[in-house]
DNA sequence: AATAATTTTTAGATTTATCTAAAAATTATT
DNA sequence: AATAATTTTTAGATAAATCTAAAAATTATT
């Protein structure tokens, strides 16, 4: 049996490997979890005993197989609830991520595998994250982050990197939705800003919105 | 903050005290949680602490007025998800409880009033149970058990006293569902066995099987 | 290469929920 | 009313997950 914490280790270390980084530091974990280091180094014993991660002193851990999957599992679980939440329950996508986290615990083959037909096997989550299949399958789109699209490109949004509420809410304020079509109009040297042009209507971000905002060029 | 344990125990002194008992006894709460009268006094002490129960040693418990808030709405999520596994996911009435324990302990009042909007508002869950409204009201309907019904009642089922698996797969096998109509034709004096009758189809029930099925006489 | 800074681990405590075994209180039976 | 049976509580242990403080190892800087 595996417990709800190992779980949530199991996924922070899952995330914080997903981009080539190997070796997750213990470090590195326990700002993810929000805990302290020692209490890391314990749990990653633990971990290590049941074969969910490989683990040599010194030297943070990766996930093995088994690890992988079980990491993917909950993310599958995560991001599906995220869909039912948002389409069928009227959440939007800044209140889903909380509940999600519970949601994602729970224990049901059956469940997920009908949730998933239910919602009529979506791909993406309301932030644009592909959704794993049921064999742990995930196929990454070619999305960009609206940072490094250039000047006069034509694009449409795709994802956010950072699905705080805040930054959420402020995608709401200004009309920038998952499917929104954008022109990447001029990049103000000084501050990276850039000017996009939605429909007819200029905008100004900063560089820190637009490193934020993925895109497809179109 | 309350604990995943402490909402089973209240939820099991909820259920034990339902029925005029008052005071529930710390081996009827050991029996229940499948755990040792030793554990329930040291968690009755705690819920005691937390103003969740009164306790006096040796007495038992009653819930206080916060606890059994806290029950009545932990059964109204259990029922609601209920409804929700059956209705839109397509399970069959008794693979539903063991997921609905799990999501009962889902935290946000968002969710569990948005889904049962989407549910459309039900007033009974798939075994019969009445499901308490937003303010806790629970609307009871007057429903006997089929053992009690007279020779010559027509009947309509209503709900089950036993919500096993065991029991609830009896009753699929014999096609008889929440609204099927029957009439009760016979009683054996030996075995108190009954003869009923299901369209134009005779079936004998054993007095168990009728203790364990509530009806309406319609 | 030596020293300093940082990271990681160990040692030992704490909290929560559990257990067993024994003592105390209550209830039932003679 | 005394004794027996049952229930409930206490005392003390254990396992899981956490913490603090200090030691050990690694990495960075002089
Ligand atoms: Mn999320
Ligand atoms: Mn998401
Ligand atoms: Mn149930
Ligand atoms: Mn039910």
């Amino acid at each position: 049996m595996i417990t709800l914490t190992e779980e949530n280790y199991i996924k922070a270390i899952y995330h914080l490997g997903k981009y080539g980084v190997n070796n997750v530091s213990t470090n590195a974990i326990a700002k993810e979890m929000e805990t302290k280091a020692s209490s890391v180094t314990d749990m990653v014993k633990k971990l290590s005993e049941k074969s969910y991660v490989d683990y040599k002193k010194y030297q943070g851990v990766t996930l093995t197989q088994k690890g992988k999957e079980i990491a993917i599992n909950i993310v599958r679980k995560h991001r599906l609830w995220e869909v039912f939440l948002v389409e069928k329950l009227n959440f939007s996508w800044d209140e889903v991520h909380e509940v999600a986290e519970q949601l994602e615990h729970i224990k049901s083959k059956k469940l997920i595998s009908q949730l998933d037909a239910f919602l009529e096997f979506p791909t993406h989550d309301p932030h644009g994250d592909p959704i794993p299949d049921k064999m742990g399958h995930i196929k990454k789109i070619d999305k960009i982050l609206l940072s490094e699209a250039e000047i006069g490109n034509d694009c449409i949004c795709v994802g956010v990197q950072d699905s705080s509420s805040e930054f959420l809410k402020y995608l709401d304020k200004n009309n920038i939705a998952l499917g929104t079509e954008l022109k990447v109009c001029h990049r103000e040297a000084f501050d990276n800003s850039i000017t996009i042009k939605i429909k007819t209507k200029e905008l100004i971000i900063s560089n820190m919105i637009a490193n934020n905002l993925f895109v497809k060029i179109s």
